[in-house]
Formats: C-alpha cells, sequence, structure tokens
DNA sequence: GGCTACATTGGAATTGTTCCAATTTCATTG
DNA sequence: CAATGAAATTGGAACAATTCCAATGTAGCC
C-alpha cells in the first residue's frame, strides 16, 4: 500500500532525517522524500535537482550538492564513481556492487552476496580496507536502471 | 640494464605505435616513450602533461587528451575512473584489479589472478559482461602507486 | 619538392562541482 | 508570540577537468 512518491511517507523521508541527527528543513524532506520513499535509487545531482524543481518548495542546485554530500557525510547515502565526469548516489548502503550498462551510463544494483569476492590479496602494510567495488561493466542491452537516459 | 626512460628503448615506444598502426608523431613518440618504457604506470592527463613539458618537443595539453583518448581506442591503454572529477590512464591493459588509497589518490595493480570472483549474477537479458573492474579502497598508509600525490 | 590527409595547437567553450557572501528559516527562549 | 542566534539556502561567481574548433604545421607518398 504504497504508492506515488509524492505524497506517501512523508515519514520515512523524516525518519531518516531524525535518525541522521539532521534538521528537517523543507527542503531537505523534499529531496529525502525523493530519495527514500520509494526503492533504491541511484541518482546524480543534476537530475535530483531537476525532479526537485516540481516539488512545492524549489531547492536550488547548490543546496542539492550541499545535501548531497551532508546525506553521504551522515550515511544515508553511498558516493558512487564509475563514469567520468559525474558522480551518483546511491540510496542502498548496504553491501552490494553494480551493473554499468556502458551505452546508457545506467547502473543497476547486484545484492552483495551474490558476487564473490574470494581471496583477496593483503592490503599494503598500514593499510586498511575500507570497502571492495565490484562493478560488472555490461553492453547490448537498452536495460534500464532507475536512472537511465541519464546520459 | 634499461635505465633512465628518458633515452631508454625509443624503440619500444615506436613499437607500440607500429603495433597499433598510429603515426609515430613527434608528440605521441615522446608520450609513448613517457608511459611505455618504464613499468606499468596509471597517469592523469594532466600529470603526463607536465612531464613531457620536459622532453625537447612541447607537446600541448590538447594532445595529451587526443593521443590518450586515441591509445585507448586502440587498446594501448585502459581509462579507469575511480575518483570524482580525474580519469586514469592505465599502461596495463591485461587482466588485473586495482587498490585505490583514498588520502592520497593513488592506484597500485593487483594482478587480475590474485582476486578472485566467484559467482557473478548473470548479465541482464541482451547484454554482455565486457569486464568487471574490482576496486579494493584502503586508507591509513602513506604507501605511494607510481602517481602518489597526484592530488 | 609539393600535395594531401592527418596531427597539433592555443584558446574558447562546456560540464560538473564547489565556494561565497547575503538572505532566509529554524527552533529556542523570554 | 516576538525576538534572537545559529544553521540552511540561494544565486552567482569561481574552478577544474575535459572537449571543441578553426588555423597552422608536419608526415609520408608521388
Amino acid at each position: 500500500m504504497d504508492a506515488s512518491p509524492e505524497n506517501e511517507s512523508p515519514t520515512r523521508a523524516l525518519e531518516k532525517l531524525r535518525q541522521a541527527g539532521l534538521r528537517p528543513t523543507r527542503q531537505r524532506l523534499a529531496l529525502a522524500r525523493r530519495l527514500f520513499a520509494g526503492g533504491d535509487r541511484h541518482v546524480t545531482a543534476e537530475r535530483l535537482h531537476s525532479e526537485a524543481l516540481a516539488d512545492e518548495a524549489g531547492v536550488s542546485l547548490a543546496t542539492v550538492y550541499n545535501t548531497l554530500r551532508l546525506f553521504e557525510k551522515a550515511g544515508l547515502l553511498r558516493a558512487l564513481v564509475v563514469d567520468a565526469g559525474r558522480s551518483f548516489f546511491d540510496t542502498n548502503t548496504a553491501h552490494h556492487h553494480h551493473f554499468f550498462f556502458e551505452e546508457t551510463g545506467a547502473l543497476i544494483d547486484v545484492p552483495g552476496d551474490s558476487v564473490t569476492v574470494g581471496a583477496l590479496p593483503p592490503p599494503p602494510p598500514g593499510t586498511t580496507i575500507t570497502r571492495v567495488d565490484v562493478v560488472i561493466r555490461v553492453t547490448g542491452g537498452c536495460a534500464e536502471g532507475d536512472d537511465a537516459g541519464a546520459r
């Protein structure tokens, strides 16, 4: 029973902000609703901005950038760079990987446990592994992530 | 007995160009020498450009970009994006992966066979896997790739 | 040596992102 | 409920990496 990302669960967005100890301003709520109301997403700043323009409260591009960085720092989002010159923000912060469609620039999630990364080499002395990212690049399909055509 | 990348094996560079069917111009030779004379490297355009300024024939930044893209298309280099806003070019085109030092932005190679990527999920229907990139992110060391401090 | 196709170049243009100083809003407290 | 101070938002300027473009130079071939 959860439908239109527009009006649905303004609560989930609010929860997220609370949980991260961030002031729930009008703009942050609007963005959080866009980001967290539906399923997992991969958005660029530009895309989120143009979506948010449709919302009651306009949100400036600067704020979108501020907010995305803030959410990332707060652990609500994960930044992701696959392609030159654009960053994606992933609402799925759990352990997982990605398919990347070389033609369209779209991304889709791959559950963390459906990729087995066996034997890793030991990290260089003095360093600690913070994360292992696996990107599976594919061509050919006209498949769509939630952000196809973003290019 | 192979030392200074400066004068050593101008031949290897030339071979590379021939092998790719590219006209061996002064600039391309200079760049190819920088890239291929020593061991494997990870360079940014800017870095290669500033190095190449030291060579007899000056090379413009535009040419560095042209040449890098050309070499990539010819299979002499592999482009690599790990970090927002900068592309690396990797002279190692064989199957391998990378350690990425979050603080310094440096990269070092991990031989392809020292990482085992087991079970991959099936690619979305109609698509073909072109490559699987594994990036192991580490923090803490002050380790150096061949491009440390590039940030 | 001269011709033609391809390379190189400087500089302007684009793109994605960050910075900044001025204004607005939030939440608290009197 | 108005005042207040801290934090957020904003437009626009500034930046960095990269691409584009039109003019000039050069490699290789007859």
